[in-house]
DNA sequence: TTGATCCATCATGAATTCTTGATGTATAAG
DNA sequence: CTTATACATCAAGAATTCATGATGGATCAA
């Protein structure tokens, strides 16, 4: 059962689409840079703070970040184990066939 | 200038859409088995033509897939280029910082 | 306690995406 | 030439996503 079939397609397909915006892979690739908060991020991409807030929840709610409250603030990290599902989902897309076709019934 | 950076970001956004649909990993799922016309995929995936003339169209825009028309056919497949593309996405992805932050000046 | 900061959430409207059915083009067969 | 098949595209509406400003809860400082 791969990430392309089954039950998993739905949670890949979510996944992929959390990385489908340009302002959450700004938000990444901060994030890259290691944990930041709202305040920080906000500043750096230069946004609005509930603009960010509604990017950060979908990253969250797809898996790819973390959050870790500490006092007022919010932290924010990646999660690694989504980083691997998007590796089995790109290993899955370089096992293609290359074996002559069937001839189509239509 | 990596997948997350500068131009090249934008693209990754696309990239990611044309994964981020139930209907298009399906449509992918099926193309690993090798090259296969619309009709095909229309018979298997048990849909509209038109609805994944669009799909199609989605995953072509994005690079995803290649189409090859012969005779009344056109056939689809994957393409192996914008696979690597989303390869380097992910190996960015992993190198993350694990250093301790700076603290935040808000 | 009062006020300020950090953040999430909600409501509204705008923008984008998706679905469906209809129409059009090209190829091939009769 | 006529008809059928394979496919793209278009138009219209439904559904989803996104942006923005307002509100509220929690924490901390004074």
């Amino acid at each position: 059962m791969s990430t392309l079939s089954g039950k998993n397609r739905a949670k890949t397909a979510e996944l992929c689409h959390a990385l489908a915006d340009e302002t959450r892979l700004n938000i990444l690739d901060r994030l890259k840079e290691g944990e930041r908060c709202v305040c920080e991020l906000t500043d750096a991409l230069q946004t609005g703070q509930s603009r960010l807030s509604f990017h950060l929840k979908v990253l969250k709610d797809a898996g790819l970040v973390h959050d870790r409250p500490e006092g007022r603030w919010i932290y924010y990290i990646i999660n690694s184990d989504a980083v691997e599902e998007l590796e089995d989902l790109v290993a899955s897309l370089k096992t293609v066939r290359k074996t002559v076709r069937p001839s189509p019934r239509c």
